[in-house]
DNA sequence: CATGAATGAGTGTTCATTCAT
DNA sequence: AATGAATGAACACTCATTCAT
C-alpha cells in the first residue's frame, strides 16, 4: 500500500479509539475516586461505550489494566529511548541527567496515579512487560556506547543490574518518597551524581 | 515469680493468638492460592476460628492487610536494627554487606509473598508506616557514627536519601528482578560495592 | 396507529413489569411464611427475577417495602376516590356507607397482609403518603358538598380530623379486631350510624 | 407469711431490676438510634448486664420487644384503669374528657417511641395483650353504669366496639396524626365531643 | 458490531444465640 | 447465676460477565 500507516481501516481506527477511551476511563476514575470505584460497568460508563463494547475489547478487567500497565511502560520506555538517542553526543553526565529528569517528569504530574499503577494493576500478570527491561536496555546501550572513557570491570550485566534499579528506585523515590525538606531539584541532583560515582568508580 | 513477663492475662494472650493465626492464614492462602482466593471467610477457616472472630479483632477486611502489613514492615524493621546493632564496631563495608545480607536473606525464601504484600497491601492507607523510614533511621546511627572515616558532604539527608533507596532497591531488585544470569550472591556483592562507592566519593 | 397507548416502550413496560412482580413476590411471601421469611433473594426467587435485577429497580431492601406500602395507599386511595365520585348524588349517608365498605371490602379478603404492611413496612420513611391523608382529602369532598344539609359548627379541620380517623379506625377494627360475637356487616352498620351521629350533631 | 409483697427474696428482686433494666435500655436505644440498632448485645451493653444474663431472663428477641410492649399496655391499660374509678362520680363528659386526657398525655412526651412500641414491637404474638381489651373493659363499666341515663340501644357490645375504636383511635390521632393547624387541646375537644354526641344520640 | 438489561455466584459483614469458664 | 468470647447461619448487596435484541 501506499501510505499505510496514514490511512486505516475505519474499523480499526474505530477500535483503537474505543481503547483509548476505555484506558483513559479507567485513569479517570482512578484519580477521582480510587481503585475500588474502578468497576467495568463504571468504565464503560466514563468512557462512554456500553459494556458490551468494553468486553469486545478486553477479554476480561484483568486485561483492561494490563493494557494501561503496558501503555505506561510504553511510554516511559519511548521517553527514555528518544531521551537516550538525543543526547547520543552528550556527556554521560548529561545523559544520565536527562533520563531522570525524563522519568522525574513523566511521574511528576500524578505522582498517586503511577504509584496506582505499580502498586495495583497486575503487572505480575503473564507477558507484562517491565519497564525495567526497557532501561535496561537502553542504559545498555548509554553505557557500551561509551565503555573506552568508564573502564567498566568485569561484568556489564551487574553494572547494568545496579544502574538500572538506581536510576529506577531514585526517580520514582525522588518523587514519591523524598524526604519532607528535600526539594524536587536536590533529590533529582544528589541521583544524578551517585550514578556517576558508581559507573566512574 | 521469675519471669513475670512470661505470663499475661488469658485474655489478652487469646487475642494475640486470634490475631497471629488470622494473619499467618491470610500468608498461607496467599501462597496456596493467589490474592483473589483470600475471602474473608476462608481466612477464618484457614486460621481456625470462626469469622465472628475474626470481625472481633478486624473491623474489616482491609484491617487485616494492614495488619499483615505492618508484622512485615516491623519485622524487616527489628532485622535492620538488630544487624547494625550487632555490627557497630564493624567496618563500614560489613555493615552494608551484612544489612544486604538481612535484607535479602528475608525476602529471600518467599520473593512472592512479599512482592504481593508491597502491592496488593493496602500499604497507603492512613498510618501505615513504610518500611523506608526504619531503614532511613538505621542507616542514618551507620553513616552519622560514622562522619570522619567518610567526609560526607554538605547534606546528610541528600546521602540517606539516597542510601535507602540504594538498599532497598537493590535488596528487592536483588531478590525478584536480577537478570537471568546473574546469582544472587553476585547481586548481592554488587549492590554492596555499589554504595560503598558512592558513599566514599 | 388505533390504539398508541396500548404499546409502550418496551423498556418501561418490561421495567414496571419487574417492579410488579417483585411486589407481588413480597406479598405472595409475606401470607405464605410471613415476614421474617422475607429476603431480597427469596423475593428474587418467586418474583422469577434475578437478585442483580431486583437491584435494578430497588436501591435496598427497604425501597421494595416503601414501593409496596405506596402501592396499597395508592391502590385503597384510588378506590375511596372513584366511590366518592359515584355517590357524588347519593345521600350522605349512602356515601358513607360506600366508603366504608370499599375500605373494609379491600382489606377483608387478607387481613394480615394488610396488618403486615401498616405494621412491618417502613412507611414512616420519607416521602411515604400516609393514607389518611387520601381519606381526608376524600371525605373534605363529601362534607363541604353537603354544608347546608349538616350545619357544620365552627371549623371544618375539627371534623375531618375526627371523622378521618372514625373511617380509618372502625374500617380497619371492623376487619381485624371486632369483638368475637359481632359480624362484619354490624361492625360495618354500627360504624357508619356512628360516623351519621357525629356528623349530624 | 406476714407481709408478703413488701420483701421478696433477693433473687427476685434482682431478676425484676435486670429485666427493667433491659427494656429500659431498648427503649432509651429506640430513641437515641432508631429500631435497627437495637441488637441484644446492645441491648445488654446499655442495661450494663452481659448479654448471656439479658438470656437467661428473655428466651430469644423477641420476648424482650413482647415484654416491652406488654409493659406500654399494662402503664396504659392501670392508667385508664384508675381514671374510671377516680370518676366512678363524675358526669359522663367527664369520665371520657379525663380517659382521653390520660391516654394522650401518657404518650404526648414520646410520641415516636409509642408510634415504634405500635408498629415495630411484635404485639401480633401469641399472648400479646390488647391495649383495646383493657381499654374496652373500662369502657364497658363507664357506660354500663350510666345505662340508664344514656338509653342505649339494642346491643351494648356494638357500642363497645364504636366507643374503644374511637377513644384509641382519636387520642393516638391527637397525638401523633393531627393536621399542621391544629392544636392538642382543639384535638382532644373535639375527639371527647364526638364520644359524646354518639353515646347519647 | 453495539447495546445494556439481566444474570447469579460470591462477597463482606452482622448479630442472635450458646456455652465454657 | 453471671459473664462475654466465640460461633456461624444467614443476610443484603455487588459487579464481572453474558447474550438476546
Amino acid at each position: 500500500m501506499f501510505a499505510p500507516s496514514a490511512r486505516r481501516k475505519p474499523k480499526q481506527r474505530r477500535a483503537q479509539q474505543t481503547v483509548e477511551a476505555v484506558l483513559d476511563a479507567v485513569v479517570k476514575i482512578l484519580k477521582r475516586d480510587g481503585v475500588d470505584a474502578v468497576t467495568t460497568n463504571r468504565i464503560a460508563e466514563v468512557a462512554g461505550v456500553s459494556i458490551g463494547s468494553v468486553y469486545q475489547y478486553f477479554i476480561d478487567k484483568r486485561a483492561i489494566f494490563l493494557a494501561l500497565h503496558d501503555r505506561h511502560v510504553e511510554e516511559i520506555g519511548r521517553l527514555v529511548e528518544r531521551t537516550i538517542v538525543e543526547h547520543a553526543a552528550s556527556s554521560l553526565e548529561n545523559v544520565l541527567r536527562a533520563l531522570v529528569e525524563a522519568v522525574v517528569d513523566a511521574h511528576a504530574p500524578d505522582p498517586k496515579l503511577y504509584e496506582l499503577l505499580h502498586t495495583e494493576a497486575p503487572h505480575r500478570a503473564e507477558g507484562a512487560r517491565h519497564l525495567a527491561e526497557r532501561l535496561r536496555g537502553a542504559l545498555r546501550l548509554v553505557i557500551s556506547s561509551r565503555m573506552g572513557e568508564l573502564k567498566i570491570p568485569s561484568d556489564l550485566e551487574s553494572v547494568l543490574f545496579v544502574v538500572t534499579h538506581m536510576v529506577d528506585a531514585l526517580s520514582h523515590g525522588a518523587v514519591l518518597r523524598r524526604p519532607p525538606r528535600m526539594s524536587l531539584a536536590e533529590a533529582k541532583e544528589e541521583a544524578v551524581r551517585a550514578i556517576l560515582v558508581y559507573l566512574r568508580a
